[in-house]
DNA sequence: TTATTATATGACATTTTTATCATATGATAA
DNA sequence: TTATCATATGATAAAAATGTCATATAATAA
């Protein structure tokens, strides 16, 4: 039983929806959705380069905690952004970007890259 | 040689930012800094109950993203909350509140947890 | 000076997250 | 019906994040 009216969210709901949003290929996702426009599964595997089945993995977090929406075109399934986290790339923007420099710094966050490891994985997939 | 001036954020920076906050260690600090005002680490660690050189490192990612500011007060190093965080911790509140239900039943960000483990980390600590 | 208090750091084991593979499901076409 | 295309799911190996311990540093007190 879901219920769809306004609570001050617990720390366990903000720390999912960080973490939800935390995840580069989830993020790029969004970014995709959000500049180019609804579209489905296999036209992103195209765009992105991301594995169909992680891709759906990836999908159905970001339908989980809705920040996609999802409508059905014969047996394409068709995703969207959803307005609110449309809003909030943008307004991040500004603090991330004044900061970028000291955030790319921090060594917790941050672990040198070895040959076999890419600790990130932002580089590669692109 | 790091540089204040604007920049549009790159994913990189983006994702860095997201998973410093994503963290409910950290996420604690910040809110406990913005609700109780700026304290050293000694306190945090009385309020939070977070293990002393858990508490240096996940300020250090917090200080290091320019999320909290630090201050000298003879042998105490006094955190204090970043001012934009504090306004982002609030404008989210209505969001997450809202989708907290589905938030929470996302089984990519959820794990079962067995008798061993506690994968969210959240219950404990409090 | 040495002792004490407060905080920070490095190493690394543990835990959690992510990526990948094999396979399943569901819609439509032939 | 069977074949094909599009997407989803479960299991688990690989990678990354977190927690903890031992120890370092730095300020002040004795």
């Amino acid at each position: 039983m879901i219920k769809m009216s306004y609570n001050k969210p617990d720390e366990k709901s903000i720390s999912l929806f960080f973490r939800a949003i935390a995840n580069i290929k989830r993020f790029r996702i969004l970014v995709t959705l959000n500049e180019k426009g609804p579209m489905c599964v296999s036209q992103l595997e195209d765009l992105l380069d991301i594995e169909q089945s992680d891709l759906s993995h990836n999908l159905k977090c970001l339908l989980n905690c809705k920040f996609v929406n999802r409508e059905y075109r014969g047996k394409e399934k068709v995703y969207s952004i959803n307005d609110y986290m449309r809003g909030l790339i943008n307004s991040i923007n500004n603090h991330i970007g004044t900061y970028e420099n000291y955030i790319k710094s921090c060594d917790i966050l941050n672990v040198k890259e070895t040959k076999n490891s890419n600790k990130l994985g932002i580089i590669k997939n692109r």
